[in-house]
DNA sequence: CACCTGGATAACACGAGGTTATAGAGTGGG
DNA sequence: CCCACTCTATAACCTCGTGTTATCCAGGTG
């Protein structure tokens, strides 16, 4: 029944003392104001204004409207600032979910770009798998997941397609760690069926299926003496040579030990790393911001590590 | 940019966490909440709600204007109900401004019956002279004015005519007030050029001037030996002996003095008794209702004094 | 797999709220 | 004392915000 522009109006009369001067400082036309006080008149059923010689004054009615509209408005205005600023990059809150060894370089590089262009925007950050992150994602918990897919597999279930935006930061190659001083470590690259016989250290449940059907194809069951989804432990492991490992080209980026050499897998395989959100989510402009600050991160890494090939 | 109806569809669907509540809670369509979604979300420029799946949910802006409707909306109920209490008499001011030998019975009735039916109301007094009241009234200061003219002369000065709306309250008889052991005490009626020689005793400037006015018409001036306001003090100097004096019938019902002899003027005089306020003012409620009880005030005085005539 | 519920979209209607043009009234100066 | 200036009211009109109904589409569910 009463809103906004009535209490602008009736503010504007208190302040001028003439519905003209209230015209001019809302940039009406006098008569807007003359009927918008008619209006508000016979919707309250009450006189607002007092007509007096060619001076206005307003009723007591009128003088609690125009009290209350000082408050309302500063109200409206700030929730409008509060608004703008969130859709300006001067406030906002993104709660970004990653698999833990996206934390390595990938997340950290992109946290520090939008801090550096955005300081008022506040990044949480949680660390999850895959199937968690977008169950966050899913139930509102999260607004951006990074995830990653071996080859062939899907990121999360069925519902990558059109619940989720997702949107490809970098194709990790996936290269075979053995200790430095073992026999095949020279060798460039490395064909799979050679180390059927040695141990294996596998990684997270995905990375170790990952593992299985790699060497399905290449023909044996993997014996594998050691799990972990610390792939600094992982490095450990192998340069103490208590086995081999799939490790992916992101993790060695961050974690590099002088003890292990690095094999580029014969047949190639690299695991593809996305940002994923929803539709809606992704044009929230922090949220927009960090995906792109995740891409270029994404593209420095590339650019480093492949600076030829793609 | 931002106004009350949007406030109000963002709150409604944080309680109610769909679009369909939302609009059955506001009594909308569906549609409408839909597209003042989509219309706040545009002129905003940012996401306000996720749709995931069929539910949806607010975003960090969203929550924001929703957070500021529960306040922006209680504030514009609190204002609405303000003036809806002026407007259902719960509530409101009249300053009412009389002057002084109005206050013996008149203003003091009708005040009591103000004050009996509609107990919220507030009416504050001042006394004051048709000259000083109308200027109050002219200067915003005042809100009903009761006032009195001699016949053939105005209210106040011209600008009674259209700035101002007089309602008539009464017709106030001039009776010569003599002491009650004066010759002509006994006469029922009084021609004023028998009291030439009198001793007169003069009230308030305008009353002084009525005398003066009726006098030269009954072919005398008046030796005036005593002026004062204070019609109590009139009456007292009456019955001491010390003069007559023209007193209205509305003072002689408050204050009789056994002492005192009133007798009809042979060419009648009377005084009217007016209620004045301005177009604007006379609509509001509670003025209105003042006013009425003057009126009716005023009809209790004119029955039992003049039970027959007019 | 089909149904049901909830949101989006299209087409449309109406009224709030703005505009310009003009008339009327109070005030102040020549 | 009147005239001119200014401020408000009114009329006629236009536009767009904001509601409607009808219909479609997608997600969750038995």
């Amino acid at each position: 029944m009463i809103d906004a522009a009535g209490l602008r109006v009736m503010r504007a009369i208190a302040d001028e003392g003439s519905f003209t001067g209230a015209a001019v400082s809302l940039g009406y036309s006098q008569p807007a104001v003359s009927q918008m006080v008619r209006r508000l008149e016979q919707r309250s059923g009450t006189v607002l204004v007092e007509r007096i010689g060619r001076n206005v004054r307003l009723t007591e009615a009128g003088q609690v409207l125009a009290r209350y509209a000082v408050s309302v408005l500063a109200s409206l205005d700030a929730a409008e600032e509060e608004v703008a600023a969130i859709a300006g990059l001067r406030s906002g809150r993104v709660r970004l979910m990653a698999f833990p060894s996206s934390s390595a370089t990938l997340v950290p590089r992109a946290l520090s770009l939008v801090k550096k262009r955005f300081p008022d925007i506040t990044v949480t950050f949680s660390e999850g798998e895959p199937p968690e992150s977008l169950a966050a994602l899913h139930s509102g918990d999260c607004d951006l997941a990074v995830a990653f897919a071996y080859e062939g597999g899907d990121i999360g279930r069925g519902e990558d397609l059109d619940l989720f935006v997702s949107t490809k930061l970098l194709d990790d190659e996936v290269r075979l760690a053995v200790p430095r001083d073992h026999p095949l470590a020279a060798a460039g690259d490395a064909d799979l069926a050679d180390f059927a016989q040695e141990s294996w250290i596998a990684g997270c449940p995905r990375c170790r299926g990952h593992l299985l059907s790699l060497s399905r194809q290449a023909g044996f069951v993997p014996k594998v003496s050691f799990e972990t989804e610390d792939y600094i432990a992982v490095l450990g492991l192998v340069s103490e040579g208590l086995g081999v490992a799939l490790v992916p080209d992101l993790i060695l980026a961050a974690a590099h030990n002088p003890d292990v050499a690095t094999l580029s897998l014969k047949p190639a395989s690299r695991r593809a790393i996305h940002a994923v959100t929803t539709e809606d989510l992704q044009r929230v402009p922090a949220v927009k911001a960090t995906l792109e600050a995740l891409c270029e991160s994404a593209r420095a890494h590339t650019a480093r590590h492949t600076p030829v090939s793609v």
